[in-house]
DNA sequence: CACTTAACGCAAGTAGCCTTGCGTTAAGGT
DNA sequence: ACCTTAACGCAAGGCTACTTGCGTTAAGTG
């Protein structure tokens, strides 16, 4: 089992190199949210770059590996996190931040592309981290609420948050209805109450 | 706005036809099932099927019309829909085989094939359709609630359904994480109660 | 049974995606 | 300034999905 210690293989991080990859996994982000995930293609996207065809497939190989890569890097912001006091207001303007960004061909195409890239298990981990990572931002919601008392000690807060968001998923996954305008919040109150209403 | 008065255009649904259907259908559920929906080609079904891969282009013309009939024709039965007389226990029920499908490569599969084709209107429209009546179907165990006055009138059934089976397709669709055992359970009881519980 | 033609099989051809070999450019060290 | 070589561009080739033209089979009709 030979790590990397055999051949070191020097790197060359500055200069050409990142200004290929800046150039390559920008042109990705804007033909992923102008042409869609179907028409996605290596070449659209090593034209607008500026870049040969050929170097975009050495360096990431494959369509599904460009797209993480580019996801990963491009978007460092995510969601805003509100936090007003209110358990309610919060979730449901996260919500609704939610709905807002998957209405986007960028939001949408972001979505299937990481649909499309889940049969590969490298992959899928990775986006598991990425959605992970971006809905444990959003678990400090629930967790103020829980210090404030508004909510029990002991909730489940990534259960709170995959209940809020997985219909909005849902429906921009596999859907073509669109979002209704009180659906965020409906979702927030009937997560926070249930179907059987307060009391 | 002419219909369809003006060819007559005779059919032929008997005989070899409708037998090369049935055999290219089958076909393409196995394969779907098998392989996935990322090696899923026309010529494996083809090939299985006993037919030109000709007949199979020019009958269905892509990969998504062909696994929307292919889903439309075969699944004729869906997720057992469960009368236990309480609420709670039905919806656990329906979760855990919805869940149990989804983990199947068949349950994947499909949700993969309808991510993957919800580009085009026309099919995104007939997988919405399709949807509907599974979930028309499931929400029998929510009127029956609201008759025996487990739930208020007015209880809205789209969303309590939509609520219980997002988060198991959602998971489904973009994650490598796996259904834990008591999720279904835990997701009924949520819907019901909310996160503050009852009382 | 004879006739029309929808539907199928066969084979050739097209197009887009991806790979590979080789020469060239430029980054990083001496 | 010079050398080494990682990274890129170019061009040719292969592979798979898809299309098209034409002859053949068999379903439906009188």
């Amino acid at each position: 089992m030979t790590e990397e210690d055999a051949e070191p293989i020097r790197r060359r991080p500055g200069g050409r190199a990142a200004r290929v990859r800046q150039a390559v996994l920008a042109a990705a982000l804007e033909v992923l949210a102008e042409e869609g995930v179907a028409r996605f293609g290596i070449a659209a996207v090593a034209a607008r770059a500026g870049v040969n065809e050929t170097t975009v497939y050495r360096r990431w190989g494959t369509r599904e590996k460009l797209v993480l890569d580019a996801m990963l890097a491009g978007s460092t912001e995510g969601i805003p996190v509100p936090d007003t006091g209110d358990v309610r207001t919060d979730l449901a303007a996260f919500a609704r931040a939610l709905a807002d960004y998957l209405a986007t061909p960028a939001g949408r195409a972001v979505a299937r592309a990481a649909a499309l890239s889940s049969d590969d298990p490298g992959l899928a981990e990775a986006w598991e981290t990425f959605w992970q990572s971006r809905l444990e931002l959003a678990g400090a919601i629930v967790e103020r609420a829980v210090e404030r008392g508004e909510l029990p000690a002991g909730t489940d807060t990534g259960l709170a948050l995959e209940l809020l968001c997985s219909p909005l998923q849902t429906r921009a996954l596999l859907g073509h209805r669109p979002i209704e305008p009180d659906l965020p919040e409906r979702l927030a109150d009937t997560v926070l109450d249930g179907l059987r209403g307060r009391g």
